[in-house]
DNA sequence: AGAATGGATAGGCATTGCCTATAGGACTAG
DNA sequence: CTAGTCCTATAGGCAATGCCTATCCATTCT
């Protein structure tokens, strides 16, 4: 039983004839001719009696009918709904962020976008990059927002840069550097580190900048947010590296740009590589770029 | 969009691979392959993400998901529907029957019929023959019951012959000849004659009997019914013709059996050449003819 | 790294759906 | 009553297509 032969079936129950049914269906008559004989014999029974030269639903073709149309109705209406959600913009997006950048960049751009596309439902998972990338392939996470380039394979994800950030160092308000119009990490080799977690992916940046600086920083504090640790700071416990976004008006800490041209962080929307995007999926991650373009990428601390 | 489009879909979605499904339906994954790309063509769209060697249900077709079980189910639901009111007895018959008939044959073959197929609907239409045939044309009645042979074209009808009865010669109990054991038209050519009224087949059946006797009826009374007839014959008003089954027991009257050997009426079952029958409508059909063979066709004054 | 697994692609074959032409019945008009 | 017409069924041919095998390519497991 095929769908064009329920379309042939109810034309002709309509049209009251073989003749007709085929000039409203752009078919020939004796296609129809065949293919109600295919389907009548599947079926085990006549759907029409033929009587002299009129055709007139049986009426088993009279129970059958309604049936015939819903499966067609059906189907124009599966086809119209794949249409009309390839088309609107609704449905819900899951995106995953790492902490060092949720709190700092996520809640203006999700508020716009809220704004824009009141349909859509925006779900937020704060997790640590190699989750979010987990989740990313198990397909519980639609976009990502972390740090780049990603350690993993390079074609498994694809990459949408977004802003590149300059690190800061962040001192005690009476610390002899803290005047400084910037600092090299080398000044600091001597000073107590308070550096985010293992498994933060910033903890690796920061580090990074040191081993470049050759410096070995003696870590007396981990914690896994930036205020704790700027808290620290303030108390003059030691020093730390914090990235633009990070930067907060405090009283007791003062935050000196890194000399090094190369400690920076650079943030990017992360994609599965071949997962399609739904409408939805496929706005927010054009709004994040989108609305990036048009921001100052260091802000004024 | 096609029936095993959905079905391959469907399979792949619910065994999550291609390879799988291919070894549940039996077909080759190439074609699986080859039908999903042409599906996600036609809907403009992709149902599944193809991310290494893993597949997975787009958002867009999981959202068609349910809607393509629900196609195949319907389906398959016509299909056993189709299956079911093939074999079960089920539904209606509606049967005509002219009036010289209805009240002394059709009675005692309904009951039966309904006692052993209690689902089935019967409908009974009372009407004269050419009434009976033209509702048989348009489809309103399934089965007739009437005088055969029918004057119609010889192939627009399918006849099932059901009985013969004699004619007999209906007198007043003192009528001079009332005693006889037979009698002949001829003998009655002076009586005024009472008949069924014009219209009525067997008004044909019993002008054609005297015309066979050479006798001109003169005919004092019409009717529709039998009984009107009988009770002006008690009265002693004159004679009239009476089909076997409409004798009945009455005062004032007595039945004499003609001598004609051609003075019958047969009755038989009709249906409506090329027009399919439904089970109960067959089942009644059979009931009719089959009960028939089995009871006496010239019953006992 | 090599083997195994899974999906995509290419090419060939058989099926099938649709077409035109025509047969054959049945109704209609002269 | 016969010619004409209107209808469905059938026959035959052609192009489309669904399915197959063989193979490729990427991923994943050992």
């Amino acid at each position: 039983m095929e769908f064009h032969q329920l379309r042939y079936f109810c034309a002709i129950a309509d049209s009251g004839g073989f003749s007709r049914a085929a000039r409203l269906t752009h078919v020939s008559q004796p296609s129809l001719s065949q293919q109600i004989h295919k389907l009548e014999e599947e079926l085990g029974a006549q759907l029409f009696d033929r009587i002299g030269r009129t055709v007139r639903l049986t009426e088993l073709g009279r129970a059958f009918l309604p049936r015939a149309r819903a499966l067609l109705s059906d189907l124009e209406a599966a086809r119209s709904a794949v249409a009309e959600s390839s088309t609107s913009i609704t449905g819900s997006v899951c995106v995953g962020v790492i902490p060092t950048i949720a709190p700092y960049f996520l809640p203006p751009l999700l508020a716009t976008f809220s704004r824009r596309y009141p349909q859509a439902r925006v779900t937020v998972v704060e997790e640590i990059t190699p989750l979010l990338l987990e989740r990313m392939r198990s397909g519980a996470i639609d976009v990502a927002v972390v740090a780049v380039p990603l350690q993993a394979r390079g074609h498994e994800f694809q990459t949408f840069p977004l802003i590149e950030e300059k690190l800061y160092a962040a001192l005690p308000k009476r610390h002899a550097l803290a005047k400084r119009k910037s600092i090299t990490l080398g000044e600091l080799h001597d000073e107590p580190f308070l550096l985010l977690r293992d498994g933060h992916c910033f903890r690796e940046t920061a580090v990074a900048a040191c081993k470049r600086a050759r410096v070995q920083p003696k870590i007396i504090f981990e914690s896994g947010q930036f205020s704790s640790i700027l808290s620290m700071v303030c108390a003059g416990l030691g020093v730390s590296i914090i990235p633009a976004m990070a930067l907060e008006k405090r009283n007791g800490c003062q935050f000196v740009p890194l000399e090094d041209g190369r400690a920076t962080r650079a943030i990017g929307a992360v994609t599965l590589n071949g997962r399609s995007l739904s409408r939805v999926q496929q706005a927010f991650l054009t709004h994040l770029t989108a609305k990036i373009a048009s921001k100052p990428a260091h802000p004024a601390q």
